[in-house]
DNA sequence: ACTATCTTTGCAACATTGTTTCATTTGAAT
DNA sequence: ATTCAAATGAAACAATGTTGCAAAGATAGT
């Protein structure tokens, strides 16, 4: 799917901004670093706009913003398959030593019982080591 | 076990700063914010040394830092049970109304089989929601 | 095409969080 | 008491995220 068509889908306006952080997510390896986008998008770039677009193509399910830790966030496209949005909540992994972050789309989150009274919204899991690359170094 | 033994236990000088952190987490119900420990901590509390102390003490398996956002990092002591520091590791839970944190101590998190070559050293799961109190309010 | 309207953007300023360096103070062992 | 390493405080810095407001861009109605 095209950035403009995954735009479209979700009815948000085509904007420059959106539509280059979309394109660089798309081709990204990996969850993106705000300084790397901001590195590759140059003079597209403003801040403020990017945080704004994070929090706009978030809540459309587009991206999610994954906190590895308070000092590492990253940002990865959602996949869209079968012309909806459709991401099954699964796991990532930290790598200690290089700071990457991996999506593992095998490892699906499991339903966790919360005390009664509380309700459920989300789930995130971090699980943190050393990646293969940096194993072998 | 008093915030002394705790120290002395893990062979730890025993200064001021240290010592009202953990009476502080001690006495705390739930996992508490650096603005709410510097509340507290009033004139003892310095931001560089709290910082270094956190280090120190969490490195040292003390206290375990919680991060339920990029913007929001909990303290929280460790159980010291049987004279030996053994905390399992649990998940947490965050209020999204509240922003509270609450240790879930009976969810314990489950073993993630990783892809061969990459090296686990740790796993945090924070559950998003709201919490009892907020659901009745 | 023209205007009115709403959204998005860019900029400046600010707030918060965390780190580094270095001189000084303190803890605790002898 | 002396000594020496460890801990602290202060200043400066860096990164990250937010708010307010004016300008620019897109959209719809006439």
């Amino acid at each position: 799917m095209t950035a403009l068509e995954i735009l479209k889908q979700h009815e948000i306006k085509k904007t420059p901004a959106r539509m280059s952080m979309i394109y660089l997510l798309q081709s990204a390896k990996y969850p993106m670093s705000e300084y790397e986008i901001k590195e590759q998008m140059a003079d597209l770039y403003d801040r403020v706009t990017f945080y704004r677009n994070v929090q706009t193509l978030s809540t459309a399910g587009i991206i999610h913003k994954i906190v590895a830790d308070n000092t590492t966030v990253r940002y990865a496209l959602n996949c869209c398959e079968h012309g909806h949005n459709h991401t099954a909540e699964h796991a990532h992994f930290f790598c200690e030593t290089c700071k990457n972050v991996v999506c593992l789309n095998q490892l699906k989150i499991p339903a966790y019982d919360l005390p009664s009274g509380y309700k459920f919204a989300d789930c995130d899991v971090i699980i943190k080591g050393t990646c293969e690359k940096c194993n072998h170094e």
